[in-house]
DNA sequence: AGTTAAATCATCCTTTTGGGTGATGATTTT
DNA sequence: AAAATCATCACCCAAAAGGATGATTTAACT
């Protein structure tokens, strides 16, 4: 944005002596005088342009950024490391032998562990605690 | 698109008229012609920065806009109507029981529907199915 | 009319999921 | 050191999900 402003400058001043130049040329009638007004506008005109494009670039960029989630709700919530780490794998589609096998424990404690978190996400079955998880920007 | 064009003429009209302007300006030596240069160069960059921001924001709205469907996925994938209501709803977090009496169907129904659906979409369970269906832009 | 596709339903069976209860060991907090 | 927390694990049981097989009805297509 600092450069923008400085481009924007510069353009300023050349606008400054452009019409420094307009009262040297009025010793001399002529009618080319709009050919250069019509330069500095169109210059202006895509530099205006430009600057729009620039001023939602940012925007967009936010916009269409990473995921950035909510720690807040995850201490709210009270969610510990590992729980989170199951809730993670289940997001993806995992079995609960696969997350066991995954994170190398026994299935029992990934039911523990799903069932934890089912009680803190206060749904009934996988299908809810991934939706509300995303709803909570807990997991992307 | 088409609003923008015609009030960018619109400009260009004025600006014309501007040119003609300055041109009986120029029987009165006069100063104040640099005031009306002003005035066009500041318009014209106003409206550079309005169309700069107008082109962009089609696409901002597009990133930022309502779920679109990806209809052609759909169709390839030939997932009927009736299969695609049992996704809508699994997605939703409803169990097959739930699913039944929301459609006012049977459970045999329901079952049957999923599985066809885990076919066509080449998965295992219900956490791949939405997650797949939220990849190929199937459901919001 | 015959064929095909979709929707619906049933049955059987297996696997997976989820709730409950209890216990132990390791780590962290008081 | 004691208490609390977290992770791990087991067992029991019921519910839910998923796969396979088969059938009927309806609507659309040839």
């Amino acid at each position: 944005m600092k450069r923008t402003i400085i481009l924007y400058g510069l353009a300023l001043a050349l606008f400054v002596s452009g019409l420094k130049f307009l009262e040297y040329r009025f010793f001399v009638r002529d009618l080319s005088i709009e050919f250069y007004i019509s330069i500095i506008v169109v210059t202006f005109t895509g530099l205006g342009i430009w600057v729009g494009l620039r001023l939602t670039r940012k925007k967009f960029v936010f916009v269409g950024g990473d995921f950035k989630q909510d720690a807040n709700a995850l201490q709210r919530l009270d969610i510990t490391k590992r729980e989170y780490e199951v809730l993670e794998l289940i997001a993806q589609g995992l079995s609960n032998k696969e997350i066991a096998d995954k994170l190398f424990v026994s299935l029992n404690t990934i039911k523990t562990h799903s069932s934890n978190l089912f009680l803190k996400l206060e749904v009934s079955r996988r299908t809810q605690a991934v939706q509300k998880a995303k709803n909570l920007r807990l997991i992307p």
